[in-house]
DNA sequence: GCCGTTTTCGGCCCGACTGTTTTCAGTCG
């Protein structure tokens, strides 16, 4: 039998979609594709098994093309409509498809009519006169394609924190359970959750660097070497990531990991600090004349230097080293803490999995209430709710609610802001939910100051509980929408309005950055996974880690209150927030 | 390519924006 993975089935079938869209094929031909592999990748059982046995009858949106096509990659481990596909196109072309603005009908005649296959080519053809030449690439498209090669190139390399994170933590567990492993953690930008990070940097004391950095360099994911020594190697994985590993003894740990966790701002004031008082401080030891301190632990070496131990999160060189000498470093939020959440879909808009799916997914998670916000009707994309669907989930929200004990849905929307900031429902249906969600779903590109007051008239409505995603952000791939996140948070703190993080791993928006003005102001949060899935409502983990990255407590962080608290808090007007 | 049925072919989600085209095509959400 071929080892066969429903990942490959589902790459499969939207590597063909693509394929079929830059031959032009119908387009309703091409979404079949796309939705049998959303069928693969979400059906519950082996999948995999069944394509193999051929057994795949009776599934809805698996017809008898996709059926055949499953049952041949399952049981021969490749597909010949596929391979025949591919062999029209260079592999290079798919990088294409990265780039902001252009879809398959534009580079398909790139590709035929110019021969460009890749985005070097393309930058190339740009900067001289023949691309002019084709029709529909007029001056400013050349100009819209080069800035989005030059956004492109200003991510490549780069990871979103969530999609990294399995596989992190599947290495750290393996490198523990090594026997000649004492202890081990990731260090770097990954242990500070920075939302996007370019490499991970393993730590390990052990009394056998050579053996271990050996056994790190033989990971079944590793694709290249880049360097193998005695206690330090550097390989990339399939993936591209390059990961680090030192190897150092236990008394060098604490030294090291603090060190390596960085940044590297944060640890050039603390070496100062450290100069200060007659010490020097390396990736090691201390060194300096005269009794050294004694150091066990990271938090016995920032002792060592007068200051409380800084969580890594903190790490940025943002004023946290001068909280650590005062006593003034905040008791950070933690995701036991969370009690429930509020901006999540079901199949109702554009969500996977049904009311009582989710439901049951968040009591899993044990938490006490879930909030459905779905789509509004302005999202067709989405199959936002109109009035009349919304009504009708009210009301089953109320009947499911009947059969909780000690959990309870609460009804809300994600309720489209509209061009001129006026919303998408009115304020009388809105009255019937227990809040709502308002978010920014299109005409991304308004001028600051009319975005700005886009979201602020939003805002200034009685039902609008919290604002979503920010920005609009999607990392690495899409720059926020010009917004002037200072008036946003002044105007919600006035209006007594809730800003989501929102927990997505493509999103964590709004910002970290800005939270700690944000909690100055007296703004509240609320970590919302935007989940369209049972499984994404752990995306709060990674907004946990934003929410602390943002120097945020508790207290600042609205989910952490308990059911009853938060329909206390719902009943209350607004301005008594 | 899938589905549903008005049983074997027609419909499949809609609208905004942009640029370049003079009435629309491509991309995006």
């Amino acid at each position: 039998m071929p080892d066969v993975s429903r990942d490959t089935l589902v790459h499969t079938l939207e590597e063909i979609a693509l394929l079929l869209e830059l031959k032009g094929e119908n387009p309703f031909k091409t979404r079949a594709y796309r939705n049998g592999a959303e069928i693969v990748r979400q059906h519950e059982g082996d999948i995999v098994a069944l394509a193999a046995a051929n057994e795949l009858k009776d599934i809805k949106g698996i017809g008898e093309a996709l059926q055949q096509k499953l049952h041949e990659l399952a049981s021969t481990g490749v597909l010949a409509f596929h391979q025949k596909l591919r062999a029209e196109f260079p592999a290079s072309l798919f990088e294409l498809f990265d780039l902001q603005g252009l879809g398959p009908k534009k580079i398909k005649a790139l590709h035929d009519q110019l021969g460009i296959s890749s985005i070097a080519e393309l930058k190339e053809a740009c900067q001289g006169a023949e691309i002019s030449k084709l029709s529909g690439f007029g001056a400013k498209t050349v100009e819209k394609i080069l800035a989005a090669i030059e956004n492109h190139e200003k991510f490549v390399g780069r990871f979103r924190l969530g999609e990294v994170a399995p596989l992190a933590e599947t290495l750290l567990k393996r490198l523990r359970d090594h026997p000649a492993v004492n202890r081990a953690e990731i260090a770097g930008s990954y242990r500070r959750s920075k939302e996007t990070l370019h490499d991970l940097d393993f730590l390990v004391s052990t009394s056998d660097p050579a053996g271990i950095t050996s056994f790190f360099t033989t990971f079944p994911e590793v694709h290249e070497i880049i360097a193998h020594g005695d206690t330090k190697a550097s390989i990339r994985l399939e993936n591209g990531l390059q990961c680090d590993l030192r190897a150092v003894s236990n008394a060098h740990f604490p030294f090291a990991l603090q060190y390596f966790t960085g940044s590297k701002e944060h640890n050039v004031e603390l070496r100062s600090l450290a100069r200060k008082q007659g010490l020097s401080l390396n990736e090691y030891n201390f060194t300096g004349d005269g009794d050294l301190p004694e150091v066990h632990e990271e938090a016995d070496l920032y002792r060592a230097l007068g200051l409380a131990w800084v969580p890594p999160e903190l790490r940025e060189n943002r004023g946290e080293i001068a909280a650590a000498r005062d006593g003034k470093l905040p008791r950070l939020v933690e995701l036991s803490q969370l009690r429930g959440t509020f901006h999540n879909h079901t199949t109702a808009s554009d969500g996977k999995d049904t009311l009582a799916e989710m439901a049951e997914a968040a009591r899993q998670l044990g938490l006490q209430y879930l909030g459905i916000a779905d789509h509004s009707k302005s999202s067709f994309q989405a199959n936002g709710l109109n009035e009349e669907r919304l009504a009708g989930q009210i009301e089953e929200i109320s009947r499911l609610n009947k059969s909780f004990e000690d959990f309870a849905l609460l009804s809300g929307s994600e309720v489209d802001i509209l061009k001129d900031g006026s919303l998408d429902f009115d304020d009388h249906l809105l009255a019937q939910l227990d809040y709502c969600v308002a978010s920014v779903h299109s005409v991304f590109n308004l001028p600051e100051e009319e975005m700005t007051a886009r979201l602020i008239r939003a805002m200034e409505n009685e039902h609008v509980t919290m604002l979503g995603h920010l920005t609009g952000r999607l990392l690495l791939r899409r720059d926020p929408y010009a917004v002037n996140v200072e008036k946003i948070i002044d105007c919600a703190a006035e209006t007594r309005t809730v800003i989501e993080l929102n927990c997505n791993p493509w999103r964590l928006d709004m910002d970290w950055r800005w939270w700690h003005r944000a909690r100055d102001r007296g703004v509240l949060t609320a970590l919302n996974p935007d989940a369209h899935a049972t499984e994404q409502l752990q995306f709060l983990a990674f907004g946990a880690r934003l929410a602390r990255k943002g120097w945020l407590r508790r207290e600042d962080v609205l989910n952490t209150r308990s059911l009853a608290e938060i329909r206390a808090w719902l009943d209350l007007p607004k301005s008594k927030r």
